[in-house]
DNA sequence: CAGTGGTCTAGACCACTAC
DNA sequence: TAGTGGTCTAGACCACTGG
């Protein structure tokens, strides 16, 4: 017979518990050590596997990171705003700057590991494009960091046919970027629809994002309309969950 | 000696990876049962535990559902297209009909524990409003549910001044909901904020949206301005991942 | 009632960090 | 080098599901 209580919850969830009500309550803070697993075997008289299952549950939620060697962690949380429709507005990129300086002014914002090629497009591109099945389309493949942490990958696709023989296939699409070198061919963009998604990373991503066990991700698949309401570009990008808020303002 | 490949990975990461490529490839699909510990422990020649640690990542990744007595199952993911501008256009409310019934045409939308009271607001919602610190709000705590399952926790934010006496501290809101009670105070909303975060669930919310392990949630903080842009309503939503796409539309 | 997943113990060896 | 977390084994008892 168990402790006999009606319906105890397990062990390891009530460490958790007791460890999630001390970060709650600001007993632990942002930064601070958690016990260890060893503490957690002395203090609640429990082997070891049944520690580790604690602290795997607040790890698990995000709330605290293992570092070999060291200790576990109280992770700290301090998101980057992006502001929707603000930072797509036509002044901007109309003026030279490419729009993900609207994020971060002044900030060390840097991309990284770029990718261009022709590809066939994959399906639920063809669809968002108004394409047939597998057209070819141009792919820009880049990662952001933000003061050296990554902090998203994105993957642009666009009609190969609109890009070809334009600064949009350089590594470098010059001032305002793909979106001024849209304009300059009678295709500027006018209307956008993001569509937000989340779920947790693949490994490949934990890798690229640098994520550690617990970090959601979110899928932003933005889509760039003309005034004539066709689609001359779609935009899929994967943000670290943790990095983070969106923002959206509209009217009733 | 290990079995000498210079970096190997570990075993039940090899495991995770194995069954996750089953699931990519399409050779087991949603619904699907997936080899489970016992299968795993014979396969692979590897203790219990292990093969536990594999299955437990894909569990936390949010790809497969363990079910105690019976086994672990591919999950199937079929989300409700939410569409932030559209949802809350003036038409909708002030036709009489409640904007949550935008989502979801004709099925089965409900909502469930109500609760009503005076608070003191919390520091983010009188920020928000423009209030004081701890100044009086009318709290409307509810839960959405579609099909029965739970989807969604929402919690709205009036000044209490506002809505005394009016049928916003009612259960039933009347025609319209709440928007339209503010219409008729001369107070219509005309601007909205969405701020989106994502995070990992806390153990209440498992709980009360039914979550299994690996499903994050999102948090919706909506602000609602007049046209003179004073704040009327802060809504403080928090939905289950795995059941929303969230779309936005806007201008260049 | 046989088989499944859920919890837990008591060990072991390893890689890494910090002093 | 002492202490940390990471991986792994070989058991045990339990609650639950399904035929």
């Amino acid at each position: 017979m168990p402790t006999s209580e009606n319906d105890s919850p397990p062990v390891y969830r009530e460490i958790a518990e007791d460890l999630r009500a001390a970060i709650a309550s600001g007993e632990l803070s942002h930064g601070d050590r958690v016990p260890g697993e060893n503490d957690l075997m002395k203090r609640y008289r429990v082997a070891r596997a049944t520690a580790r299952q604690a602290l795997s549950v607040l790890i698990n939620e995000g709330i605290v990171v293992a570092i070999r060697g060291s200790g576990v962690y109280v992770r700290t949380f301090r998101p980057l705003r992006r502001h929707g429709p603000r930072r797509l507005s036509r002044e901007l990129w109309s003026t030279g700057r490419a729009i993900w300086q609207a994020d971060a002014a002044d900030r060390g914002f840097e991309t990284d590991s770029i990718e261009i090629g022709n590809v066939a497009a994959p399906e639920h591109i063809s669809r968002a494009l108004g394409l047939p099945a597998a057209a070819p389309v141009l792919r820009r493949c880049r990662r952001y960091r933000l003061d050296g942490r990554p902090m998203q990958l994105a993957t642009s696709y666009l009609p190969a046919d609109l890009a070809a023989g334009t600064a949009i296939g350089e590594a470098d699409t010059g001032p305002g970027g793909i979106y001024a070198r849209l304009a300059e061919l009678g295709q500027a963009p006018a209307h956008f629809t993001e569509e937000i998604r989340v779920r947790m990373p693949t490994p490949t991503e934990v890798d690229r994002l640098h994520l550690s066990a617990g970090t959601p991700v979110l899928d932003v698949l933005r889509t760039a309309l003309t005034a004539a309401h066709s689609a001359v570009e779609v935009n899929e990008m994967t943000l670290d969950g943790s990095a983070y808020i969106l923002q959206y303002d509209f009217d009733a």
